[in-house]
DNA sequence: CTGAAAGCGCTTACAG
DNA sequence: CTGAAAGCGCTTACAG
């Protein structure tokens, strides 16, 4: 277990100063020719790397973006990574990921321990920090926020028209000749369970057709929930031939609550997710689904970040969802 | 954009040294409880959180264990994931992710990234990356690998026993009174598809089963090349009654083939998977599958590299799969 | 072009 | 118990 070597090493065995090895290895101000190979030579033979870590004490720049996550293990949030990692390719940053599972203790702790090791800016996914925490960090340093909003930052914030999404995959359903729609929401505490139920009811408005608050039961985005739901609603006197689950690990589970009553999908009841998530095109039928762009939502975020660090003007797009059409969904057949 | 404070600004408006503010952060030291008590005033009064990647310098140790995986987003890491940060959890460290997407030239800026940002102990996620490298990194900084092994340092490399859980999937099948058994064997360039594959062979010869060359087809671990591979078996002139996919994920493309055949689960074929995913559980029907007992593996990786960078002795368990049975599989009835 | 010096924000012997 | 000093591994004005 030998220390690995420093600055200094190298600069004695080249014959230099540490100056001139920093230089050589940042490439900011000319250096000799024959100290340069010298110093490159030294460098290579001892497969020397320089200390990050005390790089970004010096300068000021630890290089690290922090991603604030719900999940480090969701496909969904997965598709966002490598957003972010496209978008900060070639950036002289790196992200440095901490998830704080839905809940504000851990979503605190986890922000915390961004903070504490230097990130130089936050991208923050969805959670539940109220905004006055995030309001301090965001006059502190450049943030981004997808999936939520902060009042007085709402520049900063990327969010994708859940409500857009909902009235799409309502409407696909209502386009199909379908009148009796149900609909699982998410957990309704937050906003983006909100809007795709307004954009369900919206749609159901628009096309004459009433709200029906038996058809309607909320779920908590998890896959056991929608399969209670789906329960529930098949209990109730209310009929329906088409639902919208307001993402799709609630619909696989609200899938199977209707394989084990032995009802079909789609010839019986046709089903519409929200998510697109990577295991939907697989799932028995394929499952029709409305998508969020995530991959080039984390690459917005991720290049609004670097333009923040270098005092460049900013200016988000806006991100419709997609309507993916798959088999889980047909025409309606009296 | 304020600058945070510093350990001097606590100094200064405490009344005390830089020393004895890092003394009351610390505990290390007793301190007169007075200007502790001044100290401790300053701290909540102005927030302050010590600068812990200058405190990393200072103290020749980060507190970060890197963790090098092959996909942030895989549940099946994440799970992993769930395990190490129980582990450490209390330990004074921190996990950092970086990952290789099985990409050997991916996997090698994924380490280095780690070993920059001072990593003081490495867990290795399986992989592509040589022994050779590996053991490089091995001999200067506690390392531990899962899924992998490396040549000299057995004892650091924690495996599954991907041969028994083969060998449980495929006598799970034949105890259900199946003759003949398919396998979609995974990536054979990797080790765990070899040994899975080893698994079913040895469950065969041992029932007294002939191995049969036309029953097996290789994939590549995702859903398309399950789908893919069962069309190809579906194609050939033998006929099985019960096949085992060498992990979930292919388990769903093959399962969706057969949907697409009208071919019944569990009915007409049985089919098991490997690596209970969350998801499996919601696949209509439910899948089969062997489970490995990820959390704990990563909780073990975890706590053996707090072991090593306390110089405690090592002793890594092995870690065997279990069998868990849903619905996908079910008697042969001729 | 280049070295010595100061500094980034901490910790930790050392001496009292 | 406590402060001044040196040091962790770098960078970057400063002076030449």
């Amino acid at each position: 277990m030998t220390k690995p070597a420093t600055i200094h090493d190298i600069a004695r065995e080249a014959g230099v100063s540490a100056s001139t090895v920093s230089r050589v290895l940042n490439g900011t101000v000319p250096v000799a020719e024959n100290k340069r190979a010298a110093v490159l030579d030294v460098i290579n033979r001892w497969n020397y790397r320089p200390n990050v870590v005390a790089q970004g004490l010096a300068r000021g720049r630890a290089g690290v973006i922090g991603v604030l996550t719900q999940a480090m293990f969701s496909p969904f949030y997965g598709e966002i990574y490598q957003g972010i990692e496209q978008g900060l390719h070639g950036s002289a940053f790196h992200p440095m990921f901490a998830s704080g599972n839905w809940r504000t203790a851990e979503e605190t702790t986890a922000l915390d321990l961004l903070l504490q090791r230097q990130a130089d800016g936050l991208i923050v996914l969805w959670g539940t920090l109220p905004d006055q925490q995030l309001q301090q960090v965001a006059g502190q340093r450049p943030l981004i926020a997808i999936g939520r909003s902060i009042a007085g930052f709402e520049r900063q914030c990327l969010r994708v028209d859940d409500v857009q999404g909902g009235y799409q995959a309502t409407r696909h359903l209502i386009d199909l000749g379908h009148r009796r729609i149900a609909h699982i929401t998410g957990l309704l505490a937050q906003q983006d369970a909100r809007d795709r139920r307004e954009g369900y009811l919206r749609a159901l408005a628009d096309a004459g057709l009433p709200a029906e608050p038996q058809l309607v039961v909320e779920g908590d985005f998890a896959e056991q929930s929608g399969l209670l739901a789906m329960q529930a609603l098949l209990a109730r006197a209310a009929r329906f031939t088409a639902i919208f689950v307001a993402n799709d690990q609630m619909a696989y589970g609200a899938r199977l609550a209707l394989y084990r009553y032995g009802i079909r999908v789609p010839d019986d009841i046709s089903i519409i997710g929200f998510d697109d998530q990577v295991g939907s095109a697989y799932t028995t039928p394929p499952l029709t689904t409305v998508r969020q762009p995530t991959q080039a939502m984390g690459r917005a975020a991720a290049q609004a970040i670097v333009r923040m660090l270098n005092d460049e003007p900013l200016d988000l797009p806006t991100f419709a969802t997609e309507l993916i059409i798959r088999e889980s969904t047909a025409l309606y057949r009296n």
